[in-house]
RNA sequence: GCCCCUGUGGCUCAAUUGGAUAGAGCGUUUGGUUGCGGACCAAAAGGUUUCAGGUUCAAGUCCUGACAGGGGUACCA
């Protein structure tokens, strides 16, 4: 069950308008634009929604932009939900929704259910969306917190916006962060064991690798002192990143996120089946074919017009000993693209990445293109950084040097709602300051838990009703809803489709942050001036018990959406 | 140097992607319930959207150039 959201039903009359007008004559012909814009009123003198359509007209009507619009009100087709137009100076056409139409979508919202704002934009094409994908190495940060939020969050508004989604983190185990995670874990583990240890590579400090060489030593034993370096750490390697792997799913639960795949690096660089060549050696032979490869310096690069330098690395035997198991980042990326959109058959792959990841993107839209996919397919978000915030004091982190609040701890400090809803609040374009002490704080300051409230005080409500005796799903006569903070809520309730277009159009899930907010708030209005339960007038009470369910489905779907906890009672 | 993001009331941010009179929260000031949960509501003050040009019927939004803050710019990922 899908909706159309109302601005797209008011650009379809308009549309209609426009072709009747100059059917009749009334307008010269003209090309009618592919997109009819309308947009929400931002003032309520000027209605609910506005169409500024004609004053784009005017010049090639040659006409006044008012005069287009006049014409255009008497060609509206009849419609149920608008209730009033008005062509108003300078030539916007103004729309007023029908009042009774309105009251009556309170059923339409209850039938609904939570599938309320579900909206067939996607036409069931299939989306990946894949976040995270840290590297393997240690706990999930507070960095990743972030995009964890955004990626899942985005995943769920493309889902009610009619996509087919699949969430996937990336593992990135085949590079030298992996190598460096070995090395630390069979260091702490020699180191326990009473043999020598390698001096000369860099290891994570982290208390974490040595709860893995402590497990690692009660379960193995001295095995992988006897084994040959490289072989060791190479099974050294499967093993921890596999138990990191499992403590960051643990983590991300926490967080409520989940992940349908995950997709190992390593993989595009295993040997095919019956001895055929890997995914990577695949690829760079199409690559190669195509010109995109050069030889330089014993090391293999890519180069294509549209990168500002004139080649990347995509392969060197310098970068590590064996260059076969190791090349760069780039090199994955060219089959990681490959695998989405074509192995696969996404129709699109979706990327959330760390803004200091921005620099990757070009050469990932090149990589795409040079193997003859189409870069649109591929969009990637970019977040800022997230500052965590403790007594108004920066806590500053770093991996590297082992000094960083876990996810973890970030969770069971504050839960997992505040954390999801902060990491909302702002556009992904600006960082963000995480202020632990408000995310903890369960007071007004605190914004997260206005639109929890809201939704608990009409629980409070529906109970109290129901210890009056009344039936919560009697009908009721929804003709009686006419106070101005009645129909407020309504049409609020009533923009969740065209919110979940714009969210997942704009791949900007804080809209949901923003419209949950103003639905509370609205809802709230209505609380203080319209009561709900009153035995004297039992009809306008089973009224206002649907307005008051609906409202409430309505908050727990956008707290859904947000992957939030719509709470009975606080 | 080059690339990306940001600059909007005291503070933190929105603004449906180029539309009319730029909106919220926090903070400040002043009020509100002898009634469904006061984790609520109302009112007031507070703005030349960093600056200078340009495009357009229309610019916070697009273009050019400054200025300021953050990030990136490895044969790391």
């Amino acid at each position: 069950m899908t909706f159309l959201p109302l601005r797209d039903r008011l650009a379809a009359a308009v549309r209609a308008a426009l072709e009747a007008a100059q059917a009749a004559g009334d307008l010269p012909p003209f090309e009618i634009p592919a997109a009819v814009p309308v947009e929400p009123a931002r003032h309520a003198a000027h209605g609910d929604y506005a169409s500024p359509v004609c004053l784009g007209l005017a010049r090639v009507v040659r006409r006044a932009p008012l005069q287009i619009a006049q014409a255009l009100i008497s060609h509206l087709p009849p419609t149920d939900f608008i209730g009033g137009v008005e062509a108003v100076a300078p030539g916007y056409l103004n729309f007023t929704l029908s009042e009774p139409w309105l009251a009556q979508q309170v059923a339409a919202i209850l039938e609904a259910g939570e599938r309320w704002g579900n909206i067939a934009l996607g036409e069931g094409q299939r989306v990946q969306v894949e976040f995270v994908s840290a590297n393997p190495t240690g706990p999930i940060t507070i960095g990743s917190a972030r995009n964890a939020v955004i990626g899942d969050t985005v995943a769920a508004v493309l889902e009610a916006a009619g996509y087919q989604v699949e969430r996937e983190y990336y593992v990135n185990d085949a590079g030298s962060k992996a190598r460096k995670l070995a090395v630390s874990v069979f260091n702490q583990y020699a180191a326990r064991l009473g043999a020598p240890v390698m001096l000369d590579e860099e290891t994570y400090p982290g208390a974490y690798i040595g709860a893995l060489a402590e497990t690692l030593a009660a379960s193995a034993g001295r095995r992988y002192l006897e084994l040959e370096r490289e072989a060791a750490l190479r099974e050294i390697m499967r093993w921890a990143i596999e138990q990191v792997l499992q403590t960051v799913a643990e983590d991300l639960a926490r967080l409520r996120v989940h992940f349908d795949t995950w997709r190992h690096e390593r993989d595009f660089y295993a040997p095919g089946p019956e001895g055929q060549p890997s995914l990577f050696e695949q690829r760079l032979a199409a690559l190669r074919e195509g010109g995109y490869i050069v030889e330089r310096d014993e090391a293999l690069w890519f180069t294509h017009p549209d990168l500002d330098k004139d080649a990347v690395l995509i392969r060197s035997p310098r970068v590590v000993p064996n260059p076969e198991d190791r090349p760069t980042y780039l090199a994955s990326d060219a089959v990681y693209v490959w695998d989405k959109l074509v192995l696969r058959g996404f129709d699109r792959a979706i990327y959330v990445w760390g803004a200091d990841h921005h620099g990757d993107v070009p050469r990932l839209l090149a990589v795409t293109q040079a193997q003859g996919l189409d870069p649109s397919r591929v969009n990637i978000i970019l977040y800022q950084m997230v500052t965590l915030l403790r007594g108004g004091v920066e806590v500053r982190m770093s991996k590297s040097s082992g000094e960083f609040v876990t996810l973890r701890e970030l969770v069971d400090e504050v839960g997992p709602d505040p954390i999801r809803f902060m990491m909302l609040t702002r556009t992904v374009d600006v960082t963000l300051d995480f202020d632990l002490d408000l995310a903890i704080e369960q007071s007004d300051r605190n914004p997260v838990y206005y639109v929890q409230y809201a939704h608990t005080r009409i629980a409070g409500v529906l109970r109290k009703a129901t210890e009056l005796g009344l039936a919560l799903d009697a009908p009721g006569d929804l003709t009686l809803l006419t106070h101005p903070s009645e129909l407020a809520l309504i049409r609020k309730m009533l923009a969740l489709p065209e919110i979940i277009a714009l969210a997942a159009t704009a791949l900007a899930p804080h809209h949901l942050t923003l419209y949950a907010t103003e639905l509370a708030a609205l809802f709230h209005a209505f609380y203080r001036d319209c009561r709900v339960v009153d035995p004297e007038a039992l009809p306008l009470t089973q009224a206002r018990l649907m307005l008051a369910r609906a409202a409430q489905t309505v908050l727990a779907r956008v707290l859904h959406l947000m992957g939030m906890a719509a709470p009975e009672r606080m």
